[in-house]
DNA sequence: AAATTATTTGCAAATAATTTGCATTTAGTT
DNA sequence: AACTAAATGCAAATTATTTGCAAATAATTT
């Protein structure tokens, strides 16, 4: 049984999202799958010391995003966050609360929002299908609130 | 009864609200009050004509939002989308459904958000409290779907 | 395994979105 | 009417993202 993030792995599945597996692909689903929470684009780039192009990383955001690889959450700052949107061990479709002080965050996994979907798009007048949804929470950490 | 939109009560409500009630924050929000949709920052400024500096636009939005006034929704564009917060006729806290595409949305207002809200800031470690939620669904909506 | 080709990348420059500094104006006092 | 703190306009700075194009590279074909 061998490990989700395992590279070969990862390569044969960019082929079938129809990509090539390049490094610079390879490293930020890399990037993603490492950290605990959410990154913001400059975040990602931060991570790969140089070594890949920053125009090569939103390339590719925007890329991964158009075949629903990745999601975008909304941090309330000014731009998008990024999370692995395919299940990996342990870590299903979830939403967040986010401190909107530091931008920390605790994933949510116990809110059935495909319920709601059904019933939304059932009362819909202008759209037959719903593609995405987004579920935050925003408040402030524990740890912002003493300070 | 007066109606909500009244010149004199909005005045009167920047006051409570610790600010001055100057022409542009008029503008801005008679602006956001007759949309039917959330706005881009650059669409509120589009429609006041010249009227008002877009740092003053922006000044504005920020205050607004941390007064908790207005509060932004992620459309999936790069920029924030704004509407009023605060109830008015017909009008309540409500969710969005909206078109990646064009941008069109429709309101939502019988998601019930708040008794998830009570499990979520029950459940978590490092937050006591939360101050907003988004809740939005996306799709392509049916003009957008045919062409 | 070299040649081929369509994708992808890096770099630099362009565009979009937002923020800031500062002199001037204005709303709400006194 | 004079005063003062807050707010505005304008220009410049910053931040976020996108684009054009020549060079590089992954996957394919020979």
């Amino acid at each position: 049984m061998g490990k989700v993030g395992n590279k070969g792995q990862i390569k044969e599945r960019l082929r079938t999202w129809g990509y090539k597996a390049t490094s610079a692909r390879l490293s930020i689903l890399g990037v993603l799958e490492k950290s605990p929470s959410p990154l913001s684009a400059q975040a990602i780039i931060d991570r790969m010391k140089g070594e890949v192009d920053p125009a090569t990383v939103y390339r590719n955001i925007k890329a991964l995003r158009d075949k629903g690889v990745i999601r975008p959450i909304d941090f309330r700052h000014n731009h998008a966050h990024y999370e692995l949107e395919t299940d990996r061990e342990k870590k299903r479709h979830h939403h967040h609360l986010i401190c909107t002080k530091c931008g920390a965050s605790e994933d949510i996994s116990y809110c059935d929002v495909e319920l709601l979907e059904e019933m939304v798009i059932r009362k819909s007048k202008s759209f037959s299908a719903i593609n995405q949804h987004s579920l935050e929470f925003y408040g402030i950490c524990d740890k912002c609130s003493k300070k």
